[in-house]
DNA sequence: TATATTTGTAAGCAAATACTTACACAATGG
DNA sequence: CCATTGTGTAAGTATTTGCTTACAAATATA
């Protein structure tokens, strides 16, 4: 479990969706995440110090207990590189041009290695 | 590259989302993508399959050419899925109301394993 | 103070991922 | 028909991932 720590990677694991699922409800210590999954403590322990170190979750210590806080904030990254997308399709404006365009790159080339 | 095969999966690594952007601004055959990365060009097509088999991306077949076209609504899931978070998270009225919530459930007992 | 609770973290491991090279094969074009 | 082009796929490999068990440490409580 190292290296790459981006959103993305954070929500692809499904564990890791439905713990934020969850903490959008309702702050929650580490203990009570975890008894809403079958695996182990830590397991789940590891799951929260990626949302972490990619910043979806902030731990606000209270006592010997730990709350995780969802930064919902943090997931508009991921929309906005949806809509970003999305936006870049609708400029072609519809399917017989994108058609249309498939014929003319047809005649390039491309060279490569 | 085998066995789970969900969008959010396929959007995790940073080379798909990529080739995801490309083919937004236009339908590309596999040569072409391949043209704008440094990986071989049966990495591009093994990351291609990825995409298609969780229905972001459909093949249209062109002589000996396959065209990848961006199936843009399937990502609308993700989005939903934020969209869902950001609903429970605006639930919770305030931050402090929110507060006043954990304290409550710091009464609760959880026991587990 | 002794004990229980809440959590972090290391070590070990099986499976998944992302690449590469090599080879196969169909469609095109001379 | 033969060489070229566009692409799929297998085999091999180094990393990364996700999980478990075991142990450490800090806070709370009887």
């Amino acid at each position: 479990m190292e290296k790459r720590r981006d959103i993305y990677q954070a929500i692809a694991d499904p564990t890791r969706r439905e713990i934020i699922s969850l903490i959008a409800r309702q702050s929650m210590n580490l203990n009570a995440i975890a008894d809403n999954f079958d695996a182990s403590r830590p397991a789940i322990s590891q799951h929260i110090k990626v949302l972490t170190e990619c910043g979806l979750v902030m731990i606000r210590q209270q006592g010997r207990e730990r709350y995780c806080e969802l930064k919902i904030d943090k997931l508009k990254e991921v929309t906005t590189w949806v809509e970003e997308c999305r936006k870049y399709w609708n400029a072609t404006i519809d399917s017989m041009e994108n058609y249309l365009q498939e014929l003319q790159s047809k005649n390039k080339k491309h060279g490569k290695r």
